[in-house]
DNA sequence: CAAAGGTACTACGGTTCCGTAGTATCCCCG
DNA sequence: CGGGGATACTACGGAACCGTAGTACCTTTG
């Protein structure tokens, strides 16, 4: 019964991916409900301590979200006193963010949350998190792939102007 | 291997999950750009025509998404003059959604470029849709287990109901 | 050094998603 | 058949995310 599935949404791969992420979207909000930082705060807070001082664009990179979208979050974090800003040496565009101590304390409380998650999530994978690692990777090449074959070569249709991309 | 993966956010499976999602939602927007209907205005459309003229409350469900959301794709969906209401027969506090003609057709339009993503990207899965859809199910049943099994017996901490959850 | 172009952040508005509360209706029980 | 609770949708406002445009500064080029 494999043919042809055609709109299906619901017995795709496509909605198999959507799924996994909202289930681990669940896992996390669960897990760090009753924690100082929300599983989106504690992904901020991460960057900024894992990158050690670094720039907004960076850590807009680092995070996979855009400048803007980070600067929201920057600002709450500053309205909390969890961070601070550092000159850059050079550039006077552009500054460092850091840390505070209430921010690595923060940081730290919410860490041992979403360690408890991974681990309850890790433990309960069967061939491990190696293996699962590796089957994700795969199909996220293929979509990279899929991507970029696509982009290149679209289908000699019309193209039309405005489009409605999102 | 790499035993404890501290708070490396880039490191870890649930980054991985993350950047999945990511990919398959580029790999969608890419391919559907010059379409009638945006990935997820195609999800709706979907979900409305495989439902047949179901409720609301059903197609939200079927979605994933909440109920007020669907609603304000719902809107916009009417507003196309691509979908109506039929009056439920023996329940007045609810409806049927049906596609127009005219909403059919666009679902129609967006199906092929969706195939087309889907084909590409299948096509590109070394072991197969199948065994994908597989791994990507084990991890998922990991992810709602850990969940399960961490709501049940959080830490012994009492129910907060506001919390912070975003 | 001055002009031109690129980069970093800011300001602002729009869209999407969703939580809360309210209204109408239905269903269950007595 | 009447009350209490559940269910279905609507109204409303807020939070998150992002696109666009603007400003300040840096870098390259001649």
């Amino acid at each position: 019964m494999s043919g042809s599935n055609e709109g299906e949404l619901g017995t795709s791969l496509l909605f198999d991916v959507f799924a996994l992420d909202q289930a681990v979207g669940r896992l996390l909000a669960t897990t760090m409900r009753d924690g100082p930082l929300t599983p989106a705060e504690y992904a901020v807070y991460s960057a900024i301590f894992e990158l050690g001082a670094a720039s907004p664009t960076k850590l807009a990179a680092r995070l996979g979200m855009r400048l803007t979208t980070f600067m929201d979050q920057l600002r709450d974090v500053e309205g909390r006193g969890h961070a601070h800003r550092i000159a850059h040496p050079t550039d006077r565009r552009s500054y460092r963010v850091a840390l505070t101590a209430a921010g690595r304390a923060a940081h730290r409380e919410a860490n041992e949350r979403f360690e408890r998650a991974f681990e309850a999530f890790s433990s309960r994978l069967p061939e491990g998190e190696a293996a699962a690692r590796e089957a994700l990777r795969v199909v996220r090449r293929a979509a990279e792939a899929a991507t970029n074959d696509l982009a290149s070569a679209p289908v000699a249709s019309p193209r039309l102007p405005a489009g409605r991309a999102g």
